[in-house]
DNA sequence: TTGTAGGCGTTATCAC
DNA sequence: GTGATAACGCCTACAA
C-alpha cells in the first residue's frame, strides 16, 4: 500500500541511490553501469513493484508534463467535447495529461482557475470555447504559455489562436450551391443579410456569411435575403422559414447556419408539401449527427472539433516559437455532401 | 516571469520562512504572530505577486487535491460529456481538479493510465464509461480509492460504482403507458424479449426490459413482442419499427430503447401513415435534445449524465467509508413527458 | 563505474 | 511569538 521509493530500491539491490536511478531513468548505458549491477536495479524496482513519484519528479525538475484546459463549457456541449479528444491525443502522443476545468462564463473564476492551473506548474494553458466567438483575454494567461481555441481575442494580443475557417466553409456552402446550378432565390437561415443583422459575438455567423457572399457575388449571383433568429434552434429555424417560404423570390435554396436550423427548416418545408433537395435545397453548418438521421440527408459543412483540439496542443508544445506569436490559425471545415442539394427546378 | 518563492517572500518581510508560512496559511492567529508581522508578511505576498508552487506543496502534503478521471471514451460521446460536467463541478466544490485521460477501449492504455496517474498522486481515480455496460476492474485499480462510473464490475469486487437507475427506468417507461390506457400491442424496439435477445455489454437493455416486464406483468399485461437490433441507430430503429408494424396484435405502442431509435420509428410510422401519439404512441430513453426537436415531442427517461458524474465525485471523496465497499449506487432517471404518448385508439 | 551531497519549495517539529 | 532545521522523493554536478 505504502509506495516504494527510489532509496528502498536501491538499498534492496545494494547499490546508491544514484546509481539506481541512472538505471530507471534509461541512462545507464551512457553512465556505462556494469549489465550486472544494472540487471540487480532492475530486478529490485520489479519485485519491490517500485513506481516513480511523479510529484517530486515535477518539483525537481519544474516540469510536469500537464496541459490546463480550461473552458468556458465544452464538456457540457455535445460535440465540443471532441475539442477534448483532439487535445487529449495530441497531448498523449506528447506524454502530456490534461488537467481540465470550467469557467462557466464566470470570468472571476476563469482567472482563479488559471492562476490555480499555473500553481500547478502546468506546461501551458488551453482557453476553449464552445462556440467560435471573440473572447477578451484574461490577464494572467500572458504570464506563460497558452492558446484560445475556438475563440478569437477581441483586441490584439500575443496569444495564439485556433479556430475554425468558418470563411472558407461558407465558401464552401456557396460553391456547392452554385455548382448544383442556384443563381437566385438562395436565402441564408440564421443571420440578415444587412449590416449589423448577426448574432452579437457570433463569429461563426459573421465568417459564415461573408464567405457565402464572396463567393455567390464572384459568380454574379446575390442573396435573396436572410432571416435574423433569436437563437439558433429547431424551433427558430422553422418559423423563420415558413416565413421566408412566403418571400419573393421565390425560395430554392436554403443556407441554413447550423444543423438544428436545418432540423426546424426541414418541417416548415415538409409542412408546405414542399421537397428537400427537388424543390428547394439546403446546405447547412456543423454536421451533428443528426444530419444524417434526417430525410433526405442533410449536406453540412463540419467543424472539426476533434483537428481544433489536436491543433491547439501541437500549437501549444511544439510552437518552437518561429511562428510569430498572435497567430491564428485556422483549421478547414470539411463538407459532408449528402442528398439535400439537387439541380433547381 | 519567474515566480516568487516564500523564501523570497519572508526575506522581504523581514521574517523567517517560517512565520511567512504561517500568516499565508492563514494560521497566523493559531500561532499567535503580531498582527504587525501579519500584516508585514501579507504585503510582501501581494506587492510581489507570491504564489504558492503547488508542486511543492504536494510532494511535502502527500496530496494534490486531483482526481483522476479515466474513460473509454467519454469526452467523445455527445451527451457522455456530461459525466464530466458533473464530476467537474462536484470536484470544485472540494477544491479539486480532474486529471483526464481516454482509454478508447484498449485495456493495456487504461492500466497504463490509471499507472501513470497515481504516479501523480491523484486522491482517487473515477473509471467512467460512455454507456452502461458490466466491465472487468483493472487490476491496479484496487491499489488507491476509485469508483466505477457508469459502469459496474462483472465479478463481485470492493470498487462502489455508480450507475443510472435502468430498471426503475423502465418501470417508468411501462407506468406511463398504463397510465395512459394501454393494455396490448406493446412492443420493445431495440431487444428481443426472450431470453439471450440482448446486445452483449448491454447493461441499459438488460435492465430497462426488466423493470419493463416487471410493471407490464404486475397489471397483468404481457409484452406483445420485440426486435434486436444490431446497433441503436436510427436506420435499425427505422427498418425494424417497419418490421413490427406488419405483426400482430397491432402495435398501439413502441418503447423504444433510445432516442436514436425513436428517430426511425417515427420516420417508419410517418411512411406507413400513422401518427404518433394518436395511432402509436412512443416512450423513448435517453432523453437527447433531438428528442424535443421531434414533432410530436418525444416523451424519454433520461440519463442523468450530470448527477452521475456528481455522484461518483462525491462517493470518492465524502465517501466516509461507512458504505460497504464495493456498494452500487443507482441514480434515477428522470422522465420527461411530452406529447408522443397518447391514449391507445 | 559508483557514491556523496545539495537542492527544488513547501510544511512541520522543535527549540529559544 | 519567532526562527533554525529537517524532511517529502527525486535528479544531478561533482568527487572518488
Amino acid at each position: 500500500m505504502t509506495r516504494v521509493t527510489l532509496a528502498e530500491v536501491a538499498r534492496q539491490a545494494g547499490v546508491s541511490q544514484t546509481t539506481a536511478s541512472f538505471v530507471l531513468a534509461g541512462r545507464g548505458e551512457e553512465m556505462r553501469i556494469s549489465a550486472q549491477v544494472e540487471a540487480r536495479v532492475r530486478q529490485a524496482a520489479h519485485e519491490s513493484g517500485y513506481r516513480p513519484n511523479v510529484v517530486s519528479r515535477n518539483l525537481r525538475t519544474g516540469t510536469t508534463h500537464t496541459i490546463g484546459f480550461v473552458s468556458d463549457t465544452v464538456a457540457t456541449t455535445p460535440f465540443a467535447g471532441h475539442l477534448i479528444w483532439g487535445a487529449l491525443d495530441a497531448a498523449r502522443e506528447r506524454e502530456h495529461l490534461l488537467l481540465i476545468a470550467e469557467t462557466e462564463g464566470d470570468p472571476d473564476l476563469e482567472k482563479e482557475l488559471i492562476e490555480s492551473m499555473r500553481d500547478r506548474q502546468v506546461g501551458g494553458i488551453v482557453i476553449a470555447s464552445m462556440y467560435t466567438r471573440w473572447t477578451t483575454v484574461p490577464k494572467g494567461l500572458l504570464e506563460g504559455k497558452s492558446v484560445l481555441l475556438n475563440a478569437l481575442p477581441s483586441k490584439p494580443c500575443p496569444v495564439a489562436a485556433v479556430v475554425p475557417d468558418e470563411a472558407e466553409g461558407g465558401r464552401d456552402a456557396a460553391r456547392t450551391l452554385l455548382r448544383a446550378g442556384h443563381t437566385d432565390g438562395i436565402y441564408v437561415v440564421g443571420v440578415g443579410t444587412k449590416p449589423g443583422q448577426v448574432p452579437k459575438g457570433g463569429v461563426a455567423a459573421v465568417e459564415r456569411l461573408a464567405g457565402i457572399k464572396e463567393v455567390l457575388s464572384g459568380a454574379g449571383v446575390s442573396l435573396a435575403g436572410g432571416a435574423l433568429l433569436k437563437d439558433w434552434q429547431p424551433r427558430d429555424g422553422y418559423e423563420a422559414s415558413l416565413r421566408l417560404l412566403g418571400r419573393k423570390p421565390e425560395p430554392k435554396a436554403l443556407i441554413c447556419l447550423n444543423d438544428r436550423v436545418s432540423v426546424g427548416a426541414y418541417q416548415a418545408l415538409e409542412d408546405k408539401g414542399l421537397k428537400v433537395g427537388r424543390d428547394v435545397s439546403v446546405v447547412s453548418f456543423d454536421d451533428e449527427p443528426v444530419a444524417s438521421w434526417l430525410r433526405p440527408q442533410l449536406t453540412s459543412i463540419a467543424i472539426p472539433h476533434y483537428e481544433l483540439g489536436r491543433k491547439a496542443i501541437e500549437v501549444l508544445l511544439d510552437g518552437g516559437h518561429s511562428p510569430p506569436e498572435g497567430t491564428v490559425y485556422r483549421v478547414p471545415m470539411p463538407i459532408r455532401e449528402r442528398e439535400s442539394v439537387g439541380t433547381p427546378p
